[in-house]
RNA sequence: GGUGGGGUAGCGAAGUGGCUAAACGCGGCGGACUGUAAAUCCGCUCCCUCCGGGUUCGGCGGUUCGAAUCCGUCCCCCACCA
């Protein structure tokens, strides 16, 4: 018998093509996008992130775009519940969810088990925690947290000074350990959900990274960025994203309009190799082949669903 | 033709007799990831490997117990002079 499909998601390094397949396949099954990705939620940074053009929806419903203001903070919390918001929304109408981007963790968390803790995010202790990290240096938070929460303190690196953080954070803000929460938790399918990844040669995809970097460049991104740089918006945390970082130092007068180029080019390389590490030790993918003609790549997408379906 | 500077691992660049398979940076590869995730962090990166071993610092030949480091010679690059 077919047990339905509740929502397909596509992922893929970035350049890989996931629009391009996202729309195609929501049109042959009756479905409606949902963004997957956690920088094209905030307005006004179109060109960087590569946000799908309304002239290329082909007429799809695309959701959770353009919701944040550039000077607006996110999280993945927020992110799990506006989504999955949506899937039953699109589900009520009979239609198919498909989510599409490149943000594993965001992903992972609709459509798994992930519970975050009930109280959110307390930015003033956050940031007395980062003030105490300064000044007294991370050991000595470090040697707390092991006190307080040795469990986590094991799988966070002494270095990695935002996890350490957001551990004290935790404890202080919620009196539980991260450790204690998320042992509470498995990692349960929240819906019977198919990823199909599209990945090609590492060689291949740099190629076409540094190409879209070009074309970005061609397509106005000084101009987008620098507009967001007179808005006084230079260090939020939306455009930390890549592409906007490394324009801001050039706006800033830290390094030329080139160097800021070949830094947009070199992170966006970097970030599709971690995205790759994350899709392939994270989560379930189905993968299909890029380095083919559209065509094959919808082909081949269509038999993994079908075989999924039966 | 002459004088001076230089040739070190994928690239840049230290090292100027033993502690050096060779600092450091970049690039690359792998990994972690539960309210900043396009973020943050970790490891590996001459070759073979479990311990360990084998070849390196433009080439060749010397000196020395021992050389990337000293000497000779040759090749190449750069600058200036002719």
């Amino acid at each position: 018998m077919k047990e339905p499909i509740d929502v397909i998601a596509i992922v893929g390094p970035t350049a890989s093509g996931k629009t391009a397949l996202s729309t195609a396949l929501a049109s042959a099954l009756n479905g409606e996008i949902i963004n997957g990705d956690a920088m094209q939620v905030y307005k006004e940074l179109d060109i960087g992130t590569a946000k799908i053009h309304p002239s290329e929806m082909e007429g799809i419903p695309h959701h959770f775009f353009d919701v944040k203001e550039p000077t607006e903070s996110f999280s993945v919390a927020e992110y799990q519940e506006a989504v999955r918001g949506w899937i039953a929304d699109i589900q009520s109408r009979g239609k198919l969810p498909i989510i599409v981007g490149g943000s594993g963790m965001y992903i992972q968390a609709v459509l798994f088990d992930y519970r975050f803790t009930e109280q959110a995010a307390d930015p003033d202790v956050r940031k007395r925690l980062e003030d105490e990290l300064d000044e007294r240096g991370a050991s000595e938070l470090f040697a707390r947290l092991k006190k307080l929460d040795p469990k986590s303190a094991e799988s966070i690196h002494p270095n990695n000074h935002r996890r350490l953080v957001r551990a004290l954070e935790i404890l202080e803000v919620t009196g539980r350990t991260k450790q204690d929460h998320e042992q509470q938790q498995g990692n349960q399918p929240m819906y019977h959900h198919l990823i199909i990844g599209l990945d090609l040669p590492r060689e291949l995809l740099y190629e076409r990274i540094d190409q879209r970097v070009d074309m970005m460049v061609e397509a106005g991104l000084f101009s987008e960025v620098e507009a967001l740089w007179n808005k006084g918006i230079r260090e939020t945390q939306s455009v930390q994203a890549i592409g906007y970082k490394e324009l801001i130092s050039y706006f800033n007068g830290d390094v030329t309009r080139e160097q800021s180029i070949e830094a947009v080019k070199k992170n966006t390389r970097n970030y599709a190799k971690r995205q790759l590490t994350y899709f392939r030790n994270k989560l379930p993918v189905q993968w299909v082949e890029a380095n083919q003609s559209k065509n094959e790549i919808f082909k081949r997408t269509f038999q993994i669903i079908e075989g999924f379906q039966k």
